[in-house]
DNA sequence: TCAATACTTGACACTGTGTAAAGTTGACAT
DNA sequence: ATGTCAACTTTACACAGTGTCAAGTATTGA
């Protein structure tokens, strides 16, 4: 049956996900079949390769979340302070909740053009995002003297990078609420001047 | 000969760092032995492992670069501001130099101990450096209000990671000097109080 | 009852790491 | 000159993990 096939499908996506979230970084295909109660030659009759599954996962993410909707909510603030917060919360808040494929995506790029051409496109988004937010405060004439609109979004995007956020929260045990409260200081403090 | 081994295993050990520093991300033993001219198992001869091999590396690289030196002299330093700076420079201009390596040990953190404990072991020294400039601030008396020592060398040493430089300079384009003086400035005022 | 779908089972190729064992070469000591 | 030892080489093979292939099975709907 096709709703079976679906069934299937989802359900090695959905065992994908819980595997990668579960901490442990060496997840292999035999895994991940053995999780879904599948064979695992039967993950290759879904998806062709392990890095085809990894992204198939992130993508599947993202629509159970609801990435678009999450960031777009940014982008309603008024003025660029709010708009930078907003979207603090909206990415920062995020990550946690993909920092386990983000992991597995990031070993694959050495070796696999599939996996860093997702963990690339991921990083655009967020790269828009800061865009738009750095724009804002550019609009508002509170951009740094000394810091162009590009610079700033460099800037700010390299902040609110995932391995920012695995330092500080994981391996510095910070609360996800530190991390946010203190990105957005910094953030502020560095591309904003004074009022 | 023993000056003979020695010679072998530096030639190895040099080999090794400039494949790393190339570029390429996958180097494989086999091709380490090609560029040193023996034979693979010579390679396992010197050394008891890809980890080890690659952990020797590092150690060679701080010898031949002298990394002691380096990050000590910014410990001369009087006040809290030209220690963080002198901090900055140091580490900041040390790491494009041990990049490559440095790309080697995180990809192998997840499987192997050994690589995962030479990493940590270099992130303890940097972090070192920290906790030094943000004392030296802090009995200066222009820690920030908000910041205690602990999450001030959190932030710093976040700050100055090895995947940020590499965001800055390899991804967003800027030169090494751009990413020191910025580093410096966002450093400056995320830790310190006006004055 | 036929055929298609969604699998399973088992075998196998390939890559890269690491191990094992026997052979080669050159220097040096006696 | 000869033997010995160190520093290799050569060849073979075990092992893990990914991915391929072919044949078999069980359910379902026409």
């Amino acid at each position: 049956m096709s709703s079976n096939r679906i069934n299937t499908k989802t359900r090695i996506l959905e065992v994908t996900w819980r595997l990668l979230e579960s901490g442990n970084k060496a997840i292999r295909m035999a895994d991940i079949a053995k999780a879904a109660g599948v064979s695992r030659q039967a993950l290759y009759l879904h998806f062709p390769s392990r890095a085809e599954l990894l992204v198939a996962t992130t993508r599947h993410i993202d629509k159970v979340k609801n990435v678009d909707a999450r960031l777009a909510r940014s982008r309603s603030a008024s003025s660029g302070v709010e708009r930078l917060h907003a979207f603090v919360d909206a990415w920062g808040g995020y990550i946690p909740q993909i920092h386990g494929i983000s992991v597995a995506l990031r070993a694959m790029r050495d070796t696999d053009k599939e996996a860093a051409a997702a963990w690339e496109d991921r990083m655009r988004a967020v790269r828009q995002g800061c865009e738009s937010a750095v724009r804002a405060i550019l609009e508002d004439g509170y951009l740094k003297e000394g810091i162009t609109e590009i610079t700033g979004v460099d800037l700010l995007w390299t902040l609110l990078s995932v391995e920012n956020w695995e330092r500080l929260v994981l391996e510095c045990g910070w609360s996800q609420s530190d991390y946010e409260q203190t990105l957005k200081k910094i953030a502020e403090v560095s591309l904003m001047s004074q009022r």
